[in-house]
DNA sequence: TAAAAATACTCCATAGGTATTTTAT
DNA sequence: ATAAAATACCTATGGAGTATTTTTA
């Protein structure tokens, strides 16, 4: 599991298609697909509901939501906070 | 950052040497290597101090180490609480 | 020296792209 | 008909392995 599967999943539960998260993540719609298949598969579940209006999160996907969003922030935390750290000598 | 390289830098901080790190996650200690390798690019830091003796936390490491057990608990939460959860339907 | 990590390769899996098709309003 | 997602296909990157070398206690 991917940190960029996480983002991914959230780029989308904010814009509410695929196509808007691709652009906001600077990848192609392509791209996208595939990461959620790939976050779906390792989770055995469907995290979207896909129609023609776009994207919409399942049962599963509210449950994911905090997870996905804690998965995130943990990691920009942990970079932020070592890279920024004062370094000894 | 895939949650692998959080594991691979629990199990060298719990064994002491990326050898041992390596056959407790199956895998070669060349992959242990390059994992931990990929993970110190990432934060731009050096995460273990390498020698005869095995690998010891630098203070990076030690504050790395509480963000990957984060990191690694909320996937394996994610995953089980989803996975088991009752679907409807 | 010997135990541990790093390096030099090789191979293959997969992430990502383009082009196109399918699906559902 | 059209907007969105899925699929088919291709390529390139990099993750992982084997074999070997380097390092240092």
């Amino acid at each position: 599991m991917d940190i960029s599967l996480a983002k991914t999943f959230l780029a989308i539960m904010g814009t509410g298609t695929f196509i808007e998260a691709a652009q906001k993540l600077n990848i192609t719609q392509t791209a996208v697909t595939s990461r959620v298949r790939s976050l779906e598969a390792q989770l055995c579940c469907t995290l979207f509901v896909r129609n023609r209006s776009g994207a919409k999160l399942t049962r599963e996907g509210e449950v994911f939501a905090k997870y996905a969003l804690a998965l995130v922030q943990t990691w920009e935390n942990a970079r932020s906070t070592i890279t920024t750290a004062d370094k000894p000598e």
